[in-house]
DNA sequence: TTCTTTATGTAGCACTCGCTACACGAAGAA
DNA sequence: TTCTTCGTGTAGCGAGTGCTACATAAAGAA
């Protein structure tokens, strides 16, 4: 309902915390508001409703994580230097809040679901070009087609990962075989 | 709370059924069992809780698209022209029920939540063992390396195009650009 | 000072949730 | 026939849901 003042803002960062913890599937206003020291009531003077409420919070998070990658020291290198690389990033642990409620977005965005469709289509696109960019060619002319393969593989086997088999992209990206990642 | 009557499996298969339409977030059991022509106090006559009789019906949902994919006329091929068949066999329509079921699991395994990792791990090793039997080698001593990077890739192509963005699988697998997929 | 806006508490409404207690007819066992 | 088990309907409980109505105190505007 407001503006923005400073208190709800505040809260919008507080929310995004929350939901990093437990998640958006099961978020329910009354347990959201004692875990960040407020009433429903408040939540729902700062905004519209819960949808509302949710959607802002959701892009608050990604912002965050766009932020965080934007920032993180990765110099550019060749598809099979950067792909173990950027595997490693994400499966470190401050990263798997952000990993989980991805999941969630995922799910929800196979169903159609608004926002989060859109929502994850933008992620998307962000993780594509963060990718590119870092991605040293040796012709310009194939920088599109490489960084999505090496988008589509990264994002495969984080979520063999996070579905708890680590060890088949371990296996993939080769500890002693490293001509796994690519063919060659 | 019975043995095995066969009505007790008649009502699983049409919770199957609903769960592939409807998915198992939102799942309550008032609305399923109308869906189905029945009473929530039969599900809970047949299933002990609620928890039993989601961990079932997933099951049951898994245990239907193993018998289908093995079922599915794919005769084995080398690396680079299975990637882009399987994908296309997955993106087909009548396997979205199972896809956006599958991205629920994972959300669900990626928080630890049992019984859905398990589940999740056990479909994963499915597809692995699926995608291995059909993958011609040169070598088999690359085999398991080589299916893990095919399951990878699938996997994170699949997840681009359920978020929506099905044009950057189609990039990476190369309309006009064959060499694409992989590198050579 | 008076009036309006902002921020917040208290109560509660209408609804849904998973689950249970109780009853009762039909069917099979003794 | 009598008794037990199976299957099913009706009703409801206690807890939770999103959301709203109403009141009110503090603060700033006139």
């Amino acid at each position: 309902m407001k503006g923005q003042p400073a208190k709800r803002l505040e809260v919008l960062e507080q929310i995004a915390d929350h939901i990093l913890n437990v998640g958006l599937t099961g978020l329910s206003l009354r347990p959201l508001a004692a875990a960040i020291g407020t009433s429903d009531r408040m939540l729902l003077y700062y905004f519209a409703d819960k949808n509302e409420l949710i959607t802002e919070a959701v892009v608050h998070v990604t912002t965050r994580l766009m932020v965080r990658l934007q920032s993180e020291l990765l110099q550019p290198e060749p598809f099979d230097a950067l792909l173990p690389k950027i595997y490693a990033l994400f499966i470190q642990e401050d990263y798997s809040p952000f990993m989980r409620i991805w999941y969630e977005l995922v799910a929800l965005a196979a169903r159609n679901e608004e926002p989060f469709k859109t929502i994850s289509c933008q992620i998307m696109d962000g993780f594509l070009e963060w990718v590119s960019a870092r991605l040293v060619m040796e012709s310009e002319a194939d920088r599109s087609a490489r960084s999505a393969l090496l988008l589509g593989t990264i994002e495969g086997f984080l979520m063999l990962y996070y579905t708890g088999l680590g060890n088949i992209p371990a296996l993939a990206l080769g500890l002693g075989d490293s001509n796994a990642v690519t063919q060659n």
